[in-house]
RNA sequence: UCCUCCUUAGCUCAGCCGGUUAGAGCACAUGACUGUUAAUCAUGGGGUCCCUGGUUCGAGCCCAGGAGGGGGAGCCA
């Protein structure tokens, strides 16, 4: 392809985007992780990284990112001058010119014997904080900037690269279009959680109305607005032209949650469907998890292989009781080789009302009656030790979910499901929605949402409603459980918790 | 927000019953060695013991308040 620019220069610009290697040959640099899969033939060759280690003033163990594996470059220390020798520190940027041969030594295939180093961004050896040896996850989620450097976050991110990629991937080979909903939204009568609020007001001193009280009339929007705390309703709209569409966005819930779960901003992907049952959208939820993860299987096999390992060394820090049956690889492959255990709400409380668990009273909530909310510990019972798989609840209380999930015939469910993974819990939340315009008004009117703020939505069960339904996936969720990381601050880039919002 | 544990060198951690000059490994600097794999060996520099106040002749250690972090819970994805 040939791209001939159109601006304004006084003389014409030809850019050729033939290829990926058109692209790396204009910059002269080849990937490592291509290097390392290339037969050496006494090729002459550049690379250019960043120093992970420096062995015997001779070995370079060099990194671009592109794979976790480090590709060697050998130096000659008798040729190179001593002032260059110093500067080859950990996390220096060089740049080496070399013939590419089969390694002298163990531990690699490949290696560089260098006839050219340059520096191109030095590293202070003594302020660095990056170390050749452990670090603690806690210590580098300080150094948020520079963890990607490290072989566990630099598996991450390429795991959750492809998972990003693979959502995409799946969604439009199922032909569902690809919608961006507002991030900056006026309507509170989701519930969906606590908001952060958007103003261009000078917080200290807002303008006032007659009574009183902050006149947002005179804020930017004209309204009070909020950050997004799901793209649902919004992505129901859409559906309801293109019948199956899906949002893949930030959101944010300003809760006060401090656990190894939560974010106050995080990605969720949100797919909705028109004509289709509780039924299709299990269905649907189940076959995009089995296709991202083996996506990421596929594509990303020596990344999960090192967090596998990594994730076996600290196990046998545990004891034995606390370890986990399966290692990562061996998880992830049981979620795609086992179908999801599908229970009702109702008949889950049975198996935990009859567990020995309960009469035992293990449980710190014990499980009597029906209607009440799952607690964590249930939701870890039924998935890790009853079901030991994926379980999808479905038929939930209407007065513990959301206003528009379809009310079930019996009067006393709505079609709900959640999907529950071991070791995160809630994965996926979702619903059939309800689309007859009389039981969704009397539903709202019961819990207090006033129809008029919501009046552009219900047009939709106005103007040629249809069974529709969709559910949210927690995309940190996910990568949480493909990477085997136990922290969610650990599997998004600069984390947002409450008190926390460096970088 | 609640319960619980933690905070000592750049990192990971030890520090006895409250006692005199606060230690180790790694990292870093200098030197030696030179096919190493978190190289090795020798020598050396490096401390707001989280902060504030209190008890005491004396506090890294005891008490109170605060900040930050881990684990668990609630809310949820």
């Amino acid at each position: 392809m040939n791209i001939t620019s159109s601006c304004n220069l006084p003389f014409p610009i030809k850019i050729f985007l033939n290829s990926r290697s058109n692209f790396l040959k204009k910059m002269a640099r080849l990937r490592i992780k291509d290097i390392l899969t290339t037969t050496p033939e006494n090729q002459q060759i550049t690379v250019k990284g960043w120093v992970r280690t420096f062995r015997n003033n001779s070995f370079i163990a060099l990194n671009d990112g592109s794979t976790n594996n480090n590709l060697q470059v050998v130096i000659d220390f008798n040729n190179v001058p001593e002032e260059t020798l110093k500067r080859i520190t950990t996390g220096a940027a060089v740049q080496a010119t070399g013939i590419l041969i089969p390694s002298l030594g163990k531990g690699q295939s490949v290696e560089v014997k260098a006839e050219s180093i340059e520096i191109i961004g030095d590293s202070d050896a003594e302020k660095y904080p990056l170390q050749p040896k452990k670090h603690s996850l806690e210590f580098l989620r300080e150094i948020a900037h520079l963890r990607f450097r490290t072989n566990t976050f630099g598996a991450v991110f390429r795991v959750r690269n492809s998972l990003a990629f693979a959502v995409h991937k799946f969604f439009n080979e199922k032909g569902f279009l690809y919608i961006h909903t507002p991030i900056i939204t006026s309507n509170d009568a989701e519930g969906a959680g606590e908001m952060f609020h958007v103003t261009n007001f000078d917080i200290a001193n807002p303008p006032k109305d007659e009574n009183g009280n902050v006149d947002y009339k005179q804020d930017f929007f004209g309204k009070a607005t909020n950050l997004t705390v799901s793209g649902q309703l919004e992505g129901e709209l859409a559906a309801m032209a293109f019948s199956d569409i899906y949002t893949f966005g930030p959101t944010f819930r300003a809760e006060n949650s401090n656990t190894a779960r939560h974010l106050a901003e995080f990605w969720m992907i949100e797919p909705e469907m028109a004509f289709c049952d509780l039924q299709d959208n299990m269905n649907m939820a189940e076959e995009m998890l089995q296709y991202v993860i083996r996506y990421a299987l596929e594509n990303n096999k020596e990344d999960i292989e090192f967090l596998s390992q990594r994730l076996e060394e600290e196990e046998k820090q545990k004891p034995q009781n606390e370890r986990s049956e399966m290692t990562l690889l061996q998880k992830l492959q049981f979620c795609l080789d086992n179908k999801f255990e599908r229970v009702t709400y109702t008949q889950a409380i049975e198996i935990l009302r009859e567990s020995n668990h309960n009469k035992k009273k293990k449980f710190q909530y014990l499980v009597n009656e029906w209607g009440v909310d799952l607690q964590s510990e249930h939701e870890r019972y039924l998935v890790e030790k009853h079901f030991k798989k994926p379980v999808i609840l479905i038929d939930y209380p209407k007065e513990i979910k959301a206003f528009y999930m379809r009310q079930n015939e019996d009067g006393k469910t709505v079609a709900a499901m959640d999907i529950l993974f071991p070791g995160i819990g809630e994965i996926v939340g979702g619903s059939q929605r309800e689309e007859r315009l009389e039981k969704l008004e009397t539903r709202m009117k019961e819990i207090g949402i006033p129809a008029e703020e919501l009046d552009w939505y219900l047009d939709t069960r106005r103007f040629g409603s249809n069974p529709h339904a969709g559910f949210g996936l927690g995309f940190e969720r996910l990568v949480l459980f493909v990477t085997g990381m136990t922290n969610i601050r650990d599997v998004i880039p600069f984390p947002r918790t409450p008190k926390n919002c460096e970088f």
